[in-house]
DNA sequence: AACCATCTACGAAAAATATCGTATATAATT
DNA sequence: AATTATATACGATATTTTTCGTAGATGGTT
């Protein structure tokens, strides 16, 4: 299970709204990209045959829904892009991650926590 | 400049070695994936025109380096990472990524020594 | 010198992705 | 009922990435 980055942009938007038709997941497509309707159509329908989308095709407009689960999925991306990247170690994409953009304060105290708690559990 | 997975991987080879010839980065390469030589030389000849590669064609077998600085290819790469999967947002996924695998002890305090440098400046 | 191993160059096929046009069906509107 | 708008299906093409075979050149070995 590996999507592809345009496949990755549409499962975002379905996480992010939920059940959709390919018409609103296009229409959200639109504000980044601009490629005509039956380029994301035929998109999600290869995603469906993959298995990365379920559909109800009850209605006349169908109506997709990720297949795979949002953190999982990520997390199977961010195994791949670790190796890909940083030969598997994660400290290095985070210091290089946090060194580069603006990351909130309120956020530096979620880091922070997730750490202090790492620390305290079974971590060699 | 967006080299692809492949690419990458022949650029972390050089990255990691220094300079080298085909035949060695194809060696290396093997331990990984099995693909023949010639497949090899050509992806690196493409990055060559492409620019990801310099070489130098004094010698019979060409010697090849990275044309490319590695931190700034992996920073690019974390942003279009990030843009990808984590709508932009640098603490999710370091969140998710600390949370994902083992982090050595070593590795976490350098994690919050950079979080505590980047406390004290110029972030909101 | 002849032979063999090892290069590079290069074309081209194979595979994976992305894009679109057209046909067809269905619902809504006039 | 006829027209229009909007769906899906599907084949075809374009693009990108990966892979390999073959040819030709060069250096080392016998």
């Amino acid at each position: 299970m590996k999507p592809t980055e345009s496949e990755l942009e549409i499962l975002n938007i379905l996480w992010a709204k939920g059940p959709s038709t390919v018409r609103v997941v296009h229409e959200e497509l639109s504000k980044e990209k601009d490629a005509g309707y039956t380029t994301t159509l035929k998109l999600m329908q290869i995603m469906h045959k993959k298995g990365l989308l379920n559909r109800e095709e009850e209605q006349r407009s169908h109506i997709y829904t990720p297949a795979v689960d949002e953190k999982e999925a990520k997390g199977a991306l961010i195994d791949r892009f670790l190796d890909a990247a940083f030969n598997g170690s994660a400290s290095e994409l985070v210091m290089q991650a946090l060194g580069r953009n603006t990351t909130s304060k309120e956020e530096l105290v979620k880091i922070k926590a997730l750490i202090k708690k790492m620390e305290g559990g079974a971590n060699d």
